[in-house]
DNA sequence: TGTACATCAGTGAACGCGCGTTCACTGATGTAC
DNA sequence: TGTACATCAGTGAACGCGCGTTCACTGATGTAC
């Protein structure tokens, strides 16, 4: 309280950088769009924002620091719409609401953002390698859907022996194919070995069909696209064992 | 017969030309492993072939020509991998072991060619669309699966009432989501709906286990992914109703 | 078989362009006393 | 409150580079008669 102005003031211009530094990776999405992670130009993205190119250095050591931010949004927004939507459900121990609402606006988001998807879940840049940074928001996806997953399991939602055709696996024969490090930390203790497999198989078809409905290649195959989703997310759920 | 050295002429031409067209294209193809489609460069590729930039000309109209080349010929290399996998299986009857090699020739073919699987299979290139001449060799794969089912059902080897927690689908409701067209030119007549559903799932879902393995989404989680692919195989063969 | 002509592959220079990054600079904003 | 100094954002020129595509050309190969 002695000097009100100072860190104010400090937060001023802290403001003011982090203001113009979202504005950077903004005006970088929405370049995306056109141009793909690999062409894209930070020259063209200083054009955008109206500052001169190396301008951007100020902010961004080099244009895959800028990758790096734009990588983090991408997945902080699809992490959050995720999150939301499980949220939205009220009656929280509904679990296959809860399972189809994530998963819809899982689709949602990468219908509404494809460039950004295709950053997330396309083609690696060649020659960028993500950092630890990325992780964390990264995770955000999966842990809601494991999430749901584990509360269904304790509420008496799922019962994984339903799903009997598939006689669960041992535990050791799942565990050479399965780290138990992440999953286990993401997961909680109280998930079985078997349907922490189903969830990850679960999450791989949501995301190649989600990427094969935007990359091109069920054109002609699927006439609705929504039904499809629909259709292949609700036997999903019957296979993880969702009553 | 009366002129057999102009056949033969016009040919030794026609045949120098195919033969360089295919040194391009493989030159081309080695320089997406290290550039992505995007930025290929043409004139790296003639460097690579020993040509000035504007000979390429000669043979390609445009750098898309020359992409959609890589694209015929990465498609045709792994359409014939899967058929040969496919057709290595002695015992035809046994649909359950032509089914595995066939997948796992395809994951193999991946992994051996992780730069040509991104072309086919990541992000589309921006501002390309392939034409319809790649539809053909794209489609070859899925042809080699379907046929698999297919015969599976003739000789009783596969029984998708077994799965029967899946209660099949009303026709009508799988026909709203995919199309008949293409699945039932492909897949013959005599595939019931539900099973082309499963299959085209069980297809998203390879393709979906090798892109999240490659792309690296699976870092962390899986820990064998051979041994994770092999599960993963097998579960999906039961819930198309392998016996 | 020989000759005149047409086709074709490949050259090399040139076009206009955009890129990432560095650097010395100016002027505004913040800090210490 | 006022002054001297330090920090920082943004400028503009320059670096060396590679790109796709066009064009007039040369010389070799194929064709017709």
């Amino acid at each position: 309280m002695s000097h009100p102005e100072v860190p104010a003031a400090r937060t001023a211009r802290q403001r003011a950088r982090d203001q113009i530094t979202a504005e950077i990776v903004a005006a970088a999405r929405l370049r995306l769009a056109e141009q793909g992670p690999a062409e894209l130009s930070l020259r063209a993205v200083a054009r955008d924002v109206g500052m001169v190119s190396s301008a951007v250095y100020r902010y961004f050591a080099s244009r895959d620091e800028l990758l790096t931010a734009l990588l983090v949004l991408a997945y902080d927004d699809l992490g959050g719409a995720a999150e939301a939507a499980d949220a939205s459900v009220r009656a929280r121990g509904d679990v296959a609401a809860r399972w189809k609402a994530t998963l819809r606006a899982i689709r949602r988001w990468a219908i509404a953002h494809p460039s950004d998807y295709a950053l997330l879940y396309g083609s690696p840049v060649p020659g960028y390698a993500a950092p630890q940074t990325t992780i964390e928001p990264a995770v955000r996806v999966i842990v809601v859907i494991l999430r749901i997953v584990t509360e269904g399991v304790r509420v008496g939602a799922i019962e994984p022996g339903d799903a009997g055709h598939l006689a669960a696996a041992p535990e050791s024969a799942i565990a050479g194919a399965i780290g138990f490090v992440r999953s286990r930390e993401l997961a909680g203790d109280d998930l079985p070995a078997e349907l922490i497999v189903r969830t990850l198989m679960a999450w791989t078809t949501v995301f190649g069909t989600i990427s094969f409905e935007l990359f091109g290649h069920l054109v002609g195959s699927v006439s609705d696209p929504d039904a499809y989703f629909d259709l292949v997310i609700e036997r999903l759920a019957r296979e993880i064992g969702f009553r």
